[in-house]
DNA sequence: TTCATTAGGACCAAATGAGTCCTATATAGG
DNA sequence: CCTATATAGGACTCATTTGGTCCTAATGAA
């Protein structure tokens, strides 16, 4: 399904800060400092995205993380369906799934998984470097309209 | 937020139901059997239907609901956005929300928005009619990878 | 050996969600 | 006017999810 939670948005946030010294080793603690975010909290999410190989990391004293992609390579894609799992519109949409409960009597299977891609498509072409810090558009500008609904 | 509960889901399909005969009235009875979705949940989900102007509804005898838009101008974006509120990918990103409790430490303020537009923007390209007869492809190919994901 | 630090769970309380049910209101038809 | 049929709008319940905590094991540097 189709859906971004609270820690899918803590760990941007995180990412964000590691961001801005890569290569650097950084303990959850520290993470959890600068963000605000609860330390337990922190440190659960870091696993995750460690257990994804968006970081390394190191145990014992001074141990931490690190970040191991190329943010400029690394899509928000990744990092949303790292927490969340596959990215589907609906449970229909998701690959390798057959059918859901009413897949029998409703008429529109065939269609979701064009729009799903479209919405992975869209996530996809967003990179963390460009999410940090946004000077490249990676999202071109008939995508994405700056006039009614958000403005 | 980013998300599509299962009312949402049902709603489509519900609306597809209801999309084989436009122009004529349907009772909520009716359409909660041709599809499976209990009674109760298929009421509550065409209230909301209605209360955002999708349908049309008369009460009484003979009564029931009947679709009160263009299915090839509405996109499902107003679908969603009629269950789950307005579309954005955090809660920074909501329009006319300026904080969340992160807000002063967390460094990804400016670029959410423009994403939130490319995922709506995705959403909003496609029609309740491409939806149930996906015949005309409202989705540009450049945004659909048929390739690895969802194969 | 000791201390700092991650790994991997189990666990809990609060929020959320799906689904039900009840009462009020409106309408067609006799 | 009465009755049967429908929707309107909530309140309510139960199960699941989720954010957050905590505990124990493993690992590494000094």
């Amino acid at each position: 399904m189709l859906r971004m939670r609270r820690i899918t948005d803590q760990a941007f946030i995180v990412l964000a800060e590691m961001l801005r010294e890569p290569r650097t080793v950084t303990t959850a603690r520290a993470l959890s400092e600068a963000t605000g975010i609860p330390p337990a909290t922190t440190a659960k999410l870091l696993k995750v995205l460690q257990r994804n190989q968006l970081l390394t990391s190191t145990r014992g004293a001074e141990g931490g993380y690190t970040i191991a992609c190329n943010p400029s390579e690394t899509s928000i894609l990744t990092v949303i369906e790292a927490f969340e799992g596959p990215l589907g519109l609906t449970e229909c949409s998701l690959p390798g799934l057959i059918g859901c409960d009413t897949h029998d009597t409703c008429q529109l299977g065939p269609r979701w998984p064009a729009i799903s891609g479209a919405v992975r498509e869209a996530l996809r072409s967003v990179t963390l470097l460009d999410l940090v810090y946004g000077s490249t558009p990676a999202i071109r500008p008939s995508h994405v309209h700056r006039s009614t609904a958000h403005g």
